[in-house]
DNA sequence: GTACTATATATCATGTAACGACATATCAAA
DNA sequence: TTTGATATGTCGTTACATGATATATAGTAC
């Protein structure tokens, strides 16, 4: 497991938001999957199955931690479970925004060169 | 098989690449490959692997289409086949792109609340 | 008191795409 | 004549997304 925050990239769309939504600070994945949803213009609807596969993908990858028992305000539901972003998470995340940001730039030159 | 981009979305990595490859105009498959590794600042290797399936299936998906025997100065190599961008496939890529500005801009927000 | 909804966790089967390895062919230069 | 650049393609494996399904809790409406 490489500390290159370069050789995580590129993530897919469910995991950058997913990233994206704890660079605050500590969520639930319940939590998350509401956040992505808005801060993604209602545009990705995350799965359960996306979201928690996710997750236990990001934790073994050491790019998020589990945060030992918050001991939490207990609401309806199973007993939440929070996440925070890792040094390393945080860095592949802004990693991955220099990237996103690259292929931004070169199809904005692309895409003008012929009248768009 | 829709006709809205939206639909399409989101491309990967190299699918972004090859039909941005195309966007000034015709190409062949090797030169495509040729053009991403430059495009992309020699980020993205395609194998000939990804290349090939990533075409076969552009082209069911109308997102590219092949151009009729082009009686090109052949060089070395097998005779080339060439490729143009569909109307689709240039909607799908402006498409993409919005896509990820808005991807950038929320990272952007995240990324600095917090000081990066 | 009971059914419904929102909250909260998780697994399974399936499909899609990337990718390294392998295969084939042509031409030019060393 | 053999190496390297050009040019096309398939196969097996792996990674990940996703819909369907399952379980559990608390508040609210009837």
């Amino acid at each position: 497991m490489s500390t290159d925050p370069i050789s995580y990239l590129p993530l897919t769309e469910p995991t950058f938001y997913i990233l994206l939504s704890l660079a605050p600070g500590k969520k639930h994945g319940y939590a998350i999957m509401k956040d992505v949803r808005e801060l993604s213009g209602e545009r990705v609807h995350l799965s359960t199955s996306t979201l928690y596969t996710a997750i236990g993908r990001l934790l073994d990858q050491e790019l998020i931690e589990r945060l030992s028992d918050e001991k939490q305000d207990a609401g309806p539901g199973l007993p939440r479970k929070f996440y925070a972003l890792t040094d390393l998470g945080r860095r592949v995340l802004e990693a991955e925004t220099i990237r996103l940001e690259g292929m931004v730039r070169e199809a904005r030159l692309r895409l003008r060169e012929d009248g768009v």
